[in-house]
DNA sequence: AACTAATATTTCGTATGCGAATTATTATAT
DNA sequence: ATATAATAATTCGCATACGAAATATTAGTT
């Protein structure tokens, strides 16, 4: 039974996962920005500045991904990279002057989509399904992975 | 506080979905084998024979992405396609020889794999997790995406 | 039967996403 | 002070992942 359950679960994210990801590239495919684009933008209209290093934990991404990232953003004018001065190894990503004078917006915009998730929802189920995902989460950081070999 | 909760919710379900990939990944390195490329072979050890389509279904995945998959299955030996004798349009996935007489042990890995995840749970946790994450379906489910614009 | 629409899959271009290796810089140890 | 370790970011190769377009085949229309 309870590995059904696990079955069941794998297969639960996957598809809330890939549902939330067409979502917000609906929503924002005139602004030609894809989710993991979109969410940096909207840190960053928050926080002003971060490095590389906080981007990929805020966002549960490598390094190496964020990278890539940050290269189309900048690419596409709506972002900066500032070597620091303090620390060179460090690089700090702002918003381009261009998109700085949007941020309000931007912020205000993409509030307003993370919003309609939970809009339609009663008190109730907003707490059943963070309660939900809060548990998993423990449980799967808690696992020791085995490593498993068939043959 | 409802915008919040969609902001929280986006960010668990990128996290628990993360980490469950890495899980996977981690699991069965020694097969060489990719999370969905594992999660494919297990369908097949089930139910013989898929389309193309069916497992595009199942896993929530465009037609494209399946048919990259197996053509790297095919490649390293696992599966095979077949197109259908009475609908030539549609291919048949199945797993090759060599891999079939294996079935059983990798459906009872993969499985057993599955189970860890709900292995040190109360069935009380279990039964969160999985209301949680229904909840969560259907709401976005529900959800008409509207266009947002920044700018 | 010929034309059109629908269906199944593949191909293509682009953007994630990862781990391993590399580069550049800073911190630490001897 | 120099060798070594640690850290931050990038580069590289590969495997997803998507949508749009192309291809092949079947179904439906006239």
């Amino acid at each position: 039974m309870k590995q059904e359950s696990g079955s069941e679960i794998a297969s639960l994210i996957r598809e809330v996962n890939a549902t939330l990801n067409a979502q917000l590239r609906e929503a924002f495919k005139e602004n030609d920005l894809t989710p993991p684009q979109m969410m940096v933008i909207f840190m960053l209209a928050e926080e002003k500045k971060l490095k590389v290093s906080e981007i990929s934990t805020k966002m549960n991404l490598a390094n190496s991904t964020v990278s890539g990232i940050i290269d189309r953003l900048e690419k596409s004018g709506y972002v900066k990279r500032m070597r620091s001065e303090v620390d060179r190894r460090v690089v700090h990503v702002v918003l381009s002057e261009q998109v700085e004078e949007l941020h309000h917006s931007f912020h205000e915009t993409v509030t307003q989509f993370l919003g309609t998730i939970a809009a339609d929802a009663t008190n109730e189920q907003i707490e059943q399904v963070l309660t939900g995902l809060n548990t998993l989460r423990t449980l799967l950081s808690g696992k020791k992975t085995k490593n498993l070999r068939c043959e």
